[in-house]
DNA sequence: TTTTTTAGTGAACAATGTTCTAAAAAAAAA
DNA sequence: TTTTTTTTTAGAACATTGTTCACTAAAAAA
C-alpha cells in the first residue's frame, strides 16, 4: 500500500510550499519583514504548522541559503568552458559578481546575514559545507593558474582568500548601500571596472 | 542667569549617558539584543525618556556609528608619518584592518549593518559624510602614488574602490563568520597574508 | 469498530519598538 | 510668595514579533 509514500510526499509538498512562500516574501520584503505569520497566511496554514517542519525561522532561511548555493554553483560551473585557467578564474569572478548583483538578497543571505550561520551554530556544525565547496572550487582553479605559471607561486590559501575577499568586498559595499551614498558612479560600472583592474594585477604577477 | 545653560548641559549629559549605555550594551551583546528597555534600565530612566532624545533605535546607532568614524579617522591619520605614499597606502590598509579586527562590532555597524543607513534614508540625506570622508582620504593617497609613478595610471575612482573593497572583503568575511566555518587558518593570519599579497600586486603594477 | 498515530489549530506568552496621556518637577511670571 | 507655564519623566498601552502548548480533527493501523 503506497499510503505512507503518499503521506511522505504530501509532507514534502507542504515543506516545499513553506520554503517557496518564505523565499518569495523574503525576496520581496527582506528577512525581518518576512514573518512566520506572513508565510503561514500565504500557504493557508496556521503559524504553528510551520514549526512542524522547521525548528525556527533560522532553519527556514538556512534551507533557502542552501538552495541558493546550488544555484550559484550551477552558475559557476559554466566557467569550465575556458581551457586557460586564467580565463576561467576571471570568468569565475565575473559570474560571481553577476550572481550577486542579480540576486542581492540571496547573496546577502548566503554571505552576509547571520541567520544561516546562527543555525549552523545551533547544529554545533563546524563545517559550512556550502561555502567550503564553492571556496574549494575557486582554490582549484587558482592552483591550475599557478601550476601553469600564469600566477606567481604564493601561498594558495591566502591567494584564494584574497580573490574571494576582493569580489566579496566589491559587491557587498554595494549591497549594503555604502557605495551609492558616497557619490560614486553607478555601482555596476564601478564594480566591473574595479574587477578589471584587479584581473590585470593578477595576470601581470 | 546660567540656568538655561545648565539645563542644556544636563540634557546633553543624559543624551551622552544614553549613548554610552547603548554602546556598552551593543559591544557586549549586539544590536538586536540591545533593547530600548535595556538601555533605559542601565541609565535608570524610563524607556520613553529615550525617545525625547532620539527619534528611534536607528538614530541611536547612527550616532554611535558616527562616533566610531571619528575614532577610525584618528587611527588612519597616523599613516601620515610615511613620506612615501606607497608606504602610506599600505599602512592605511593595515590600520584599517587592525581597527576592524579589534572592533568588529563597531566595524559591523559602520560598514555592514543596515541601521545607520536606514536612518540616513529617513533623513532623506543622500550623503553618507562619514564614509565619504574616509574614502576621499584613501583616494588622495592613491592619487599621490600615481602622481609619483608608484602605481600605474588607471581610473582613480575604480582603483580606490578596489582597494577599499579588498580590505573590506578581507575583514567582513571574518566578521560575518564565513571564514572560520570553512576550515581556513586563523582569521587574523590569513587576512595579513592576503593583504601582503595584495600589496605586492599593487606595487609591481 | 476501536485504538493509535499524525496533522493541524487557536490561544497564549514573553519580548520588542514605539506612542500617548497624565503626573511631577522645575522655571518663569505675577 | 503664589500662580502659571513649560519641561521632564513615567507608566500604561498598542501592535507585532517568534515560539510553545494543550487540544481537536482526521487519517491509518489493529
Amino acid at each position: 500500500m503506497g499510503v505512507s509514500e503518499r503521506r511522505i510526499r504530501e509532507r514534502l509538498d507542504t515543506r516545499q510550499s513553506i520554503l517557496a512562500a518564505a523565499r518569495e516574501l523574503f525576496l520581496l520584503k527582506g528577512f525581518e519583514a518576512t514573518t512566520i505569520r506572513n508565510i503561514a497566511e500565504k500557504i493557508e496554514y496556521s503559524p504553528s504548522t510551520i514549526y512542524q517542519h522547521f525548528k525556527d525561522k533560522n532553519e527556514i532561511f538556512y534551507t533557502i541559503h542552501t538552495d541558493a548555493f546550488s544555484e550559484l554553483v550551477r552558475y559557476l560551473n559554466a566557467s569550465d568552458i575556458h581551457k586557460n585557467p586564467m580565463d576561467q578564474l576571471i570568468a569565475l569572478g565575473q559570474i560571481y559578481i553577476k550572481f550577486a548583483l542579480e540576486n542581492p538578497e540571496l547573496y546577502d543571505l548566503m554571505f552576509i546575514m547571520e541567520a544561516p550561520i546562527d543555525f549552523l551554530d545551533y547544529l554545533e556544525d563546524v563545517n559550512w559545507t556550502e561555502g567550503k565547496m564553492a571556496f574549494d572550487y575557486l582554490t582549484s582553479v587558482i592552483a591550475n593558474c599557478i601550476k601553469q605559471g600564469l600566477i606567481k607561486e604564493t601561498d594558495l590559501e591566502s591567494l584564494s582568500y584574497l580573490v574571494w575577499s576582493t569580489v566579496h568586498g566589491l559587491v557587498t559595499i554595494s549591497i549594503r548601500k555604502r557605495g551609492l551614498k558616497i557619490g560614486l558612479s553607478d555601482p555596476d560600472t564601478i564594480i566591473q571596472r574595479s574587477f578589471a583592474i584587479f584581473s590585470h594585477l593578477l595576470i601581470k604577477s
